[in-house]
DNA sequence: TAATTTACTTTGTGCTGCAAAGTAAAAAGT
DNA sequence: ACTTTTTACTTTGCAGCACAAAGTAAATTA
């Protein structure tokens, strides 16, 4: 027993754990933002519901969408030609498997991190209450 | 005009509002792992030690770091010469607030998605058209 | 004192995100 | 009818980033 934080060591550990189970091709921004939004829809968004919904660029939309179509997280119906194409992607249950634990690994860090934040704060004793919702705001 | 479900959109919304400040200099496995190790220490750690607790490479984590104190979340003191150097990295007030505002939201996006998750899953997921693609488990 | 180790730093490479430009077809204007 | 515009994407080019291998400096060991 040399340990003087187990608390801190835990978070540590958990976030450690954690981090490697977070999935590039969900920890981008842009690819959060469909996710999130499509992880809601029972029956799947097309390109431009998506766009609109995720305020992303078409280019920039289509390569973000080819990604998670690629690793098989989204799949893809394309009907129609040119000014009447209509792509409906939907998730796949592997991509709301892997999205899931993705979240649970996010979470996980989260946890981790609030925790951590709260024993390093304070300069002086350790109080290892963590406040259960807000992370409170540093003092100075 | 015609929402049908609010509760979907609420996530939605909470969501996009979320993302936006999700700072990018914070959402990147490595930097998340730095931040959650440096912000339990009080008195900061030196490189060995972030080396060691964050499993990085040298150069990787010299990176990340000089990112971490170019944006002014961390500053550093380095003491000594060659092989004796020891930087010590702290986390600063500001970088402090930065990272619990980045850990707010990305707590937003997290509940906004587990929301969404649940009021999307029941009929969808079964119907893959690309089934045995194999998702990419990306853990390097 | 030559080789090794420690504690970083610099460099090179390949991938990724992003937006601008391109394409195809329907709809609108003349 | 035919030219232009709009819609719904796709392709291309570039800039930036992450990562690791190689480099540097000094202390320690053989």
């Amino acid at each position: 027993m040399g340990e003087g934080k187990p608390v801190k060591r835990d978070s540590q550990k958990s976030a450690r754990v954690a981090l490697e189970e977070i999935d590039r091709v969900f920890h981008e921004k842009a690819r959060l933002g469909i996710m999130t939004t499509i992880i809601g829809s029972r029956d799947g968004l097309n390109f431009c519901e998506l766009k609109d919904l995720c305020d992303l660029t078409d280019g920039n939309l289509n390569r973000h969408l080819k990604v998670l179509v690629d690793t098989g997280v989204l799949n893809v119906r394309k009907t129609g030609q040119g000014r009447n194409t209509n792509s409906h992607y939907k998730l796949t249950a592997k991509g709301r498997r892997a999205f899931e634990k993705y979240l649970s690994a996010l979470e996980a860090i989260l946890n981790a991190a609030k925790n951590s934040a709260d024993s390093g704060k304070s300069n002086s004793a350790k109080s290892s209450q963590h406040p259960g919702d807000g992370l409170a705001p540093a003092t100075g």
